[in-house]
DNA sequence: TCTATAGATTTACACGCGTAAAAAAATTAT
DNA sequence: ATAATTTTTTTACGCGTGTAAATCTATAGA
């Protein structure tokens, strides 16, 4: 098999395709006729040519690198995602870039940054919400096609994708209302993550939808521990009396986390049939939350739909001219997982 | 501030600084006079400059990217050690690039591959383990400088880095032993993680060395969802009475988390208490092992001792001119993480 | 068989920066 | 002040590919 090939030009003679032509294909393998397609993939296997990464992207109108940047990769919700979206954008010929903001708005603006000296064609951003600088999301967002998911910022992008909170939560409350006491809110007084907001919103409505009186057990604490704010706090909460047989519905499932393995601690048996002391349900289907002790009653987001709808809006603006088009929005809804917790 | 600086020639007449001069200080910020670098660092904050990504790459002949590869990223124990690497890769001036292989050993090749093609200065790599193309990482490290962490894969990289399983185990097991039943040992029969094998080892000797009877119990199961495992093997071995009052060290604590969940549901208690059925201890102290129930008995790795050995290594080699170097390797300490489960 | 046309080739230039070598300038040592 | 040394500038070329325009060739339909 000779020496390596490093060049396109060299790869274009032992070819026998002319060098345009190559560029053409590795550009868009489908642009050329399938007869020169297979010749120039037969030549690739024989000789292992790729072409230089860097010499490519030089002077290309656009790369084919999308950056990928969620909030927090430590999160399993967070991670299982990005797997997802790894996945659906690989199969339509790009290369995605994964990057982490850490929980951090320094880090997300400094992902953003090193994104754009890497011109990538566009980028998947789940903002950390509340406290990004929407201000620098937006600059950056009239510089790269740019596409929302998980989390919604006001303005920030071409589109947005999510779950529906309001039908998701006025699920949860209408099962937990039907099937014993009606649930209290478990939160953080001052949420990070703006679905925490729509959540604490929707589960009013439906309270009061159901003419029940909502109410609201907002607990303190910063960061992204959410297990451990959800145990300390939950501590506390349960060992007033008066939560006794209640039925409490936590903005996510890692706050839920914490409250179960709090609950576990202090005695309570935790679950929907008579003899138990409590009711816990979580939000989000966390990976984890399968295996908490008893195994949490959630709601699935639809995140397989999320993805996709991402990734196939993203394709669309690329390719489409015309960078005028409608900031479109649309939120998918959950599923109710029913396990022992409640 | 007129309009958007474009090339490096550009900006070099407007600093007052020849392009050579910054070029230099582009690819090593220290080689230049202190004078000319603090005019430099101005100019760019004034002029909001940065040279393109890949003109720049093309023709070094060492680029600034540290390829960052791990097993899987939806294991949030490998997301905190990426996380960990990425902050001291930054830190040394290098750019890292993350990569999971999605306890797939093509996942694995393909991340490579994608690697080489970036020309990286180097990657670190935690290898998937008996499941990994062996020969395929072998021909990958005498092109790429590799050093690997986690998980050792004979021959292969420049140096490894992980955990002394045999003094982790010993401890955990010692620990078990003079505190209660001597420990069975629960694992999965052909696990993929070569870890698994030398805490399996690990755990004859010490019970040995003990002068105990050691005992495995070894459950079937394939692929990385190893709570799945854990729980689905654990539910039928709890059925067994012959359990009643046993310890059990697992192989990690993914299986732990399993295994508690099982016992949960079949109603066990389990803990170090002498009302408890059970006592249950894992390996690796994930970050949910807090948050178990009860909390989980286990062994922390020194990841920050790993990750920064790891990181300096890599950086020493890129740095060295001579390749020729001993393939270096280093076990750390793990640490015991008392509990509630045992 | 002829023609219309999609697709391939030829030719040529551009991209933005790395890097080498020699000359010039700035700094430090004597 | 002079010499030795370090640092910067000047000059010039190369990297491997994208891309445009004109020309040529294969394919299909009549």
């Amino acid at each position: 098999m000779g020496r390596k090939i490093k060049t396109m030009e060299e790869f274009a003679s032992l070819s026998g395709i002319s060098r345009p032509t190559l560029s053409k294909f590795f550009n868009d393998a489908q642009s050329v006729k399938k007869s020169t397609r297979l010749k120039i993939e037969q030549a690739i296997e024989k000789h292992d040519y790729r072409p230089n990464f860097y010499a490519m992207n030089q002077n290309r109108r656009k790369t084919k690198n999308i950056g990928l940047v969620v909030p927090n990769l430590t999160d399993p919700f967070f991670a299982g995602i990005a797997r997802k979206l790894e996945e659906l954008i690989v199969l339509s010929g790009y290369n995605p870039l994964l990057l982490s903001s850490h929980g951090g708005p320094e880090q997300e603006i400094a992902n953003l940054d090193s994104l754009r000296s890497i011109k990538p064609a566009g980028v998947l951003l789940a903002p950390l919400g509340r406290a990004s600088n929407a201000k620098k999301l937006k600059d950056f967002s009239t510089l790269v096609p740019t596409v929302l998911f998980d989390a919604n910022v006001e303005g920030v992008g071409e589109a947005f994708f999510g779950s529906d909170n309001h039908q998701s939560i006025g699920l949860m409350v209408e099962y937990l209302a039907r099937t014993g006491q009606p649930p209290k809110f478990f939160e953080m007084k001052d949420p990070i993550n703006p679905n925490a907001y729509k959540r604490r919103a929707a589960y009013i409505s439906a309270m009061e939808k159901l003419e029940l009186e909502p109410e609201l057990l907002q607990i303190k604490g910063d960061g992204w521990n959410f297990e451990e704010i959800g145990f300390a706090s939950g501590r506390q909460i349960i060992q007033d009396s008066k939560y006794r047989g209640a039925t409490i519905l936590c903005s996510n499932d890692r706050l839920a986390i914490g409250l179960l393995s709090a609950a576990y601690e202090s005695g309570l048996r935790v679950g929907h049939s008579a003899e138990c002391d409590l009711r816990v349900a979580g939000h989000d289907d966390h990976p984890f939350s399968r295996y908490t002790c008893p195994s949490l009653t959630t709601i699935a987001q639809d995140y397989d739909a999320i993805g996709e709808r991402s990734v196939s809006e993203m394709l669309k603006i690329i390719d489409g001219a015309n960078g005028i088009a409608e900031r479109s929005e649309e939120l998918f809804e959950g599923r109710l997982v029913m396990r022992s917790s409640a």
